[in-house]
DNA sequence: CCAGGGAGTGGTATCGTTTCCATGACTGCC
DNA sequence: GGCAGTCATGGAAACGATACCACTCCCTGG
């Protein structure tokens, strides 16, 4: 980067970028000479490669990676399409999975779809569109039959992550929503709780399906009677939910959440009440989230491997993309797997539970 | 979409993408012509229109972007540059980007820095080889010099957000740290606290410095000591400052943090103490945060109008990308401009107000 | 009745890169 | 000392979509 080069820079600034073939006539060489530099330099003397490097850096070239698609060439872009990046799940998701993505040398496109499969659609479209080598995917519906169809003529090597598409032979990633709903509810009846009141946030999510089952097939298995609320879906319907409750005759004694958000609009509705947690009432909620261990009580919380979800199915993904590239042996056996991954009680005050060890763990 | 449609389509399956000209052939029609009812299918008849668009549906044929972009098309796509995705600040503003892209037909691509000025650079490469439209950057170092440089050689249009580019003429769009962190300095100085400790964080970021300027004249300027503290990284960093700061003989009487995840060390970290808020010291941080209103004692906070920043840089952008495709008058009077936005202090319990309004107030 | 024009359509060069093939100029070996 | 075999190199045909231009109808106004 000498002055000149940098002066030649301003020059053109603005202006269309430098093609290969320019760089060709700057160096005094072949087209295909400057590619080969491009892709690695093999086949290519010293004196020349050191020339053509001179032009490219001097001409500020890049390559028009338009141009090398168009020419049959995988694009290294892979989307991924998920409900919402504001949403600390997948946020962590999206941070995982583009770890994987750029280990492998691949761009992320990340789009929303606020769970509206209409949108869901549109962005596979988009995706494919710019010729995506792979696609990532949280459905917002496991059960749309549109989804089902379109994913199934798609090209590209798919992967569902956190939801799976039923009936589909798209492998998916997933964390044990049934399980998980189990375990917090025989870690309530453990406690004593026989009255467990299931806020459920949107029970339409395949997720938050699985988890109702799971709450209610164990309430059931105990001889219990399920509770389920499913209208909290933001602050104000925590209030009305709990206010609703404490005038009841017989109110529960424990409040099982499925889902981040409806966790913490719970909390915030009990404080609000000043309801004595777990005193009038235990607290046991879904997906971890900062600060659940500061907050007094201390909230209990089923815990998902989020990072773990996220880099399988990344893996995943890149492993049909390299099979299918290198041998021709695609869709190797791992193909239609359903990876499941099991999550974890983090038993802190709101249970019951006083924990052993000091209760800030933060990283 | 009738029954062979869809068989076709499966047997298609996995093979190359059908092209524009299969599209013709099959319509019996030529090239332009199915160009043209992609394009809006003006100036082609009913009938030939119809048959085209069957044709697309049975063959499941979806435009080449990369052909597109070749023939010197912009890509509609945009890139953001965030040194991370799971950072609650920037995954609101990817959110909101998002959000304006869409509406003006963009596609968003996020890459993440982790605030390295190497992988900012590379990722800027990465994105101008998929020839994106514009870049919105968050760069992990105001001062850079070799940042100045590559963004002063690029043909498109560049907004810098949340930290300026110095010395550049790029637009940025920015909250005004310096004053937030005054206003907040002079917030806990007019309820009579004089020791304040100011805890930073990583300080060598634009916008905690700024930050660092506006509590350290504000102190000054009442004649008061500034006490900086920079070693806060992590909790564990967190705890051995409160610890030491506690043994200390004339310990300070309120801290005020600069940035979100620090309040929420330090407040862990006093909670662990068992350190009385704000009786024995009041606490102010910086950005608000779910379930700052929902914790013992409620966090005061300084609290920036991201998705305002957010949108407000997305806006600048595609203003800058219109008026350069449509008049010829690019680079207009907004050019170089730098929009910096207020912050506003909420008031709760931390910094010693009580606040007249139900503490919990969330959406 | 004819010039002019607009609507509908198709042929084809073009974008920037890769890749196949061809071409010299060497080397080394029988 | 020729002949196969490298190595370094360049020419030119793709890839898929667009856009300029040209062509054919057919209609309308003078």
């Amino acid at each position: 980067m000498d002055p000149s080069d940098s002066l030649s820079a301003m020059t053109r600034r603005k202006s269309t970028p430098p093609t290969l073939s320019e760089v060709a006539r700057r160096a005094g060489v072949g087209t295909t000479t400057v590619s080969r530099v491009i892709n690695g330099g093999h086949r290519v003397s010293p004196e020349t490669l050191q020339r053509v490097q001179r032009a490219i850096e001097a001409l500020g070239y890049v390559p028009n990676q338009a141009a090398r698609i168009l020419k049959g060439y995988r694009t290294r872009t892979v989307g991924l399409i998920i409900p919402s990046i504001a949403d600390p799940f997948f946020s962590e998701c999206a941070e995982a999975i583009q770890a994987v993505a750029r280990a492998n040398g691949s761009l992320l496109i990340v789009t929303t779809t606020n769970n509206d499969p209409r949108a869901e659609i549109d962005n596979i479209n988009v995706l494919m569109e710019h010729r995506a080598d792979g696609l990532i995917i949280a459905p917002a519906n496991s059960n749309s039959q549109m989804l089902r169809q379109v994913v199934g003529t798609l090209a590209i090597p798919v992967v569902a992550i956190d939801r799976p598409i039923a009936q589909s032979s798209v492998p998916a990633v997933v964390a044990n929503n049934y399980r998980g709903a189990a375990i917090a509810t025989e870690h309530l009846i453990g406690h004593g709780y026989r009255k467990i009141l299931c806020l459920t946030g949107e029970s339409t999510l395949y997720t938050i399906r699985e988890r109702i089952q799971g709450y209610c097939r164990t309430m059931e298995a105990m001889g219990l009677e399920p509770l389920l609320d499913t209208s909290v879906k933001d602050y104000r319907s925590a209030e009305y939910a709990i206010e609703s409750f404490l005038s009841a005759a017989n109110p529960p004694d424990a409040i099982l959440t499925l889902k981040n958000s409806t966790t913490i609009f719970a909390f915030e509705a009990l404080q609000k009440f000043k309801v004595a947690i777990p005193g009038s009432v235990a607290l046991l909620g879904y997906d971890d989230f900062e600060l659940a261990s500061t907050v007094r009580p201390s909230i209990s919380v089923v815990e998902q491997p989020i990072e773990e979800i996220a880099r399988l199915a990344a893996e995943a993904l890149f492993d049909q993309l390299l099979s299918e590239r290198e041998g021709g042996h695609s869709r190797r056996n791992a193909q239609s797997a359903q990876i499941t991954l099991e999550t974890r009680l983090v038993p802190r005050s709101s249970c019951g539970c006083s924990p052993r060890l000091p209760e800030i763990t933060s990283t």
